[in-house]
This record gives structure tokens, C-alpha cells and sequence, in this order.
DNA sequence: GCAGCCGATTGACTCAGATCAAATTCGGCT
DNA sequence: AGCCGAATTTGATCTGAGTCAATCGGCTGC
């Protein structure tokens, strides 16, 4: 929750050594570009808890997530909480039109992101409008992902959102990391739940009964599954 | 539901006399480029309950909205079908990565659009970086949408989330066509209910007790806001 | 080793909204 | 005007998920 940022003197350079390099906005400059791109983010660190930004809060930088998780989330008045989705390496936050953010990001564990200046980024995108190109695949990737869950929101039930959520999420580990039916969840429960909209009383009810059924195992700090197929059964209609 | 399209045959030609010209992509072209532009897109027409385009369609188009509305949704393999959006004048329709429409589109009453071939679009757009970024400030604006929707679907009440809808939709009437507290609903209960995650019935016994709390007036065709102030209250926590 | 905490699980009960089932209203069309 | 079909409203009942309330279990710090 602390706002306390610790930058890494090894500052900016060595794009070389990032490990999203191929897969983030980065992946549309040539090595030419990525040299200057370099100098105008720094590495920034954040512990555990830590929020990186929060919504209604003036956007001075954009972030591109080099490592850990976060969770990108809005709150209601009274309290609520919406998870609106969880950001990965690679995953580039900041984007908007208001000048505000429209949601807040907080760490999951511990965070490595490349923080932009707003400016200068902006700055260094006027004349690169592959880079443009980029950004805008990013947005319409997340806009398809955001209707898709939409769809999970308003229409499924408890157990097809548990199962969907659970094949989503290890697609996702897996593009990262490669392949593995041990599924890791850094998240909370009530983070789940404040993703797919329900309890935490009830996913946790879910989970015990994947596992009674044993399709899934749970093992500290995420799930194993057992039986992807019968998974994929009830994650569908 | 019939692919029956009638072109205009008042053609591409005549931006000048479009409805939309200041507000949609084409805000971002000058004269000049406009009128190289209109030689790209053609008019076509749509009657009510006509399908625009499909879920799972291959892409060959992109499509402004001129005139009328149209319901974006996505359907489960059961049946189920969330809505996920409305698009009205200025609206600007099919961008994806995949090549395939994620979402099916279709007309609530006569709709017109102006249709892009993708490809000589896209070939437009290259060396047009103001345009695609214009495209990026669209999507953008839609993935801020998509995310306050989200909180809507998974963490408000029926109350909250027909009062949101009565004043989201309010506001865009009043962007459109200037303020008022008549607010046109032309989409049916069932869209409402398929956009809010509700049943039918629930969208129907709730704009029932609005009625009987004074706070609107149920009319043909749509609803006045008697006490904006009061439903305001509602919508929020 | 164990006391205290915090997250997760489990159980009992409730309730908002879904489901099922009629009315009723509102067109359009002879 | 009068009839038909679809959309909407209303009513009665049901149920999936929420709420409230204990535990449980694993870690931390003493």
C-alpha cells in the first residue's frame, strides 16, 4: 500500500537483458530505436502490496510490466471492489484519453515494471507510428479480452466462472512460461472472487468441489489440474 | 436476421452532407484527405433486426455508423447472449486482431453505415498515422467503457444496474442530439436485460417500481426522467 | 514451542433475482 | 373496428449465490 519506490541504479539501460523484450510495446522498435527508447524509461520496483497507480489519478507515466503480477481493479463508492483484470510481463498500463487513470494497479507479490515518462514517451511515439501500431494492437487485444469477460460477468454461473477463469489463467502462465498443468495463483481468493464477480465463500465452495470431483488438485499457492478436459466441460456452455 | 443489403446508390461520394463527419474517424482527415477517403467507404442500409455482421465472420470490413442503432453481442453455445455494447452515429466497428469479428452486430431499427473494405483501409491508414491514432483514442475510449461495464455486470444490484443504464444511455442521446430528459430506449426489454445481466422480467418489474416511485414515466418507445437527481442516487453505491 | 493472526474453508440460513406461468397491452393487418 | 402475434407486465414460487458465523491451518514473531 506504501507509495515507497525503489529504482534500480541500474538504471534504464540494457533493454538487452529484458526478459519482455520480444513481447511488450518494445517488440515493435529495431535495435536502433530500442537504444534511445531505453533511456527514457527506468526500472521501478514495487514490493508486495504496493500500488503502482491509482485510479482518478493524473497519469504521468505509462508502465510496461517486466515482471510479478498485479491486479488492475476499480472500487465503488461504498466499497466494492471490481478486479478488471491482472497484468503480466509484457502487459503495457497507462493508456487513456482523460489524463486519469481509470482503474488502480496494486502488486501481487513482488513487481518490476518500465515506468515511462508520459512526455517523452509521447514525445518519442509522434514520429514512430509502428510503435503507434503496436499500442493499438495492445488495446484492441485487451478491448476483445474485456468483452469476453463481460460475457462471464453477466452470463455464466458460479462454476462455469470458476472453470473459465482457471483455464484462462493457466493459458496465460503458459504463454509465459510454457507449458504445465500445475497452475500457479499468486492471487488471493478474494481477489478471484473480486474478478468474476462473486464471494469469496463462494469460490472457495468451488474450488473444494473441483476438487471433490477431482478435476483439480489444491496445492499451496495454486492448483494443479488434473483433468483439463472435464475443466474445459464445465467452463463451456 | 437477412443478409439482404441495399446499397445506396448515392455512393461513397458527399462526406460533406455526413451526419457524423466532425465526430468519428474521419475528424482526424483534412479536406483534402477526406475526399480521398469517400472514395474508400459506400453507403449501405440495413433494416431493423438485419445482421450487420457475425461473430466468427472473417473480417472484410470496417464500419462507421451513420444513422440508427445496432446491438453488439455475443452469444454461449446455449443460447445465452450477452450484450456487449450498443453502437450509435460515430461509432466506429471492426477492428480485431484475429481477422474474425469478435462480437455479432445487428440492427435495432433501420441503420446506416459507411463500409470500409479492409484492405484498401488498412493501405489508407499506413501512411496516415493521425488517423490511426484517432482508431487508437476510439479504442481506448471503448476498453474505459468495457471496464466500467464490468463493475456494473459483476458487483451492482438489478436497481443500480437499470438506473446506471437509464442515465449511461441518456448521456449519449444527449452527446447526439442535444439535452433532454425524454430518453428514447429503442432496443427492446431483452436487449436491456441481455446488456445489464438480468432477466427480462427483472428489467421490467424494476422500470415498474421506478415508475411508482415517481422517478420516470414509461412511454412509448422509452422513458422520461422525472427526477434525474433521484436516479442518480440509485446508480451510485 | 506456542500464541496470535490472517487467509481460507465450512456450515446454516437468507434473499435477490431467476424461473415458470398467466394476463395484458400494443402493434400491425385485414 | 376487430383479430392475431409479439412484447411487456405481473404474479407465484424456487434456487444459486450471498450473508453471517464458526472453525481451521499455516506462518510469524516471541
Amino acid at each position: 500500500m506504501k507509495p515507497s519506490v525503489v529504482t534500480s541504479e541500474l538504471n534504464g539501460h540494457f533493454c538487452d537483458d529484458c526478459a519482455v523484450r520480444g513481447a511488450a510495446v518494445c517488440s515493435s522498435l529495431d535495435a536502433a530505436e530500442l537504444r534511445e527508447f531505453e533511456h527514457l524509461g527506468r526500472r521501478v520496483h514495487f514490493d508486495s502490496g504496493e500500488t503502482v497507480f491509482s485510479e482518478e489519478d493524473i497519469t504521468t507515466s505509462f508502465y510496461n510490466v517486466l515482471e510479478g503480477v498485479m491486479r488492475l481493479y476499480k472500487l465503488l463508492p461504498d466499497g466494492r471492489r471490481q478486479i478488471v483484470g491482472f497484468a503480466l510481463p509484457g502487459d503495457f498500463l497507462g493508456m487513456n484519453l482523460s489524463g486519469r487513470h481509470n482503474f488502480s494497479a496494486d502488486a501481487i507479490g513482488v513487481v518490476n515494471v518500465c515506468q515511462f515518462p508520459k512526455g517523452p514517451f509521447g514525445r518519442f511515439i509522434e514520429d514512430r507510428p509502428q510503435l503507434l501500431r503496436r499500442i493499438n494492437e495492445l488495446a484492441i487485444r485487451e478491448l476483445s479480452q474485456a468483452r469476453d469477460h463481460m460475457v462471464l460477468l453477466g452470463r455464466r454461473s458460479a462454476d462455469e466462472k470458476v472453470a473459465t477463469f482457471l483455464l484462462g489463467w493457466r493459458e496465460r502462465l503458459v504463454a509465459l512460461k510454457g507449458p504445465s498443468d500445475m497452475v500457479a495463483l499468486p492471487m488471493s481468493r478474494q481477489d478471484i472472487a473480486d474478478y468474476l464477480g462473486l464471494t469469496i465463500e463462494t469460490v472457495s465452495r468451488t474450488f473444494t468441489k473441483l476438487e471433490r470431483l477431482g478435476v483439480i488438485e489444491i496445492i499451496h499457492g495454486g492448483i494443479s489440474l488434473l483433468d483439463p478436459a472435464r475443466v474445459e466441460a464445465m467452463a463451456a456452455a
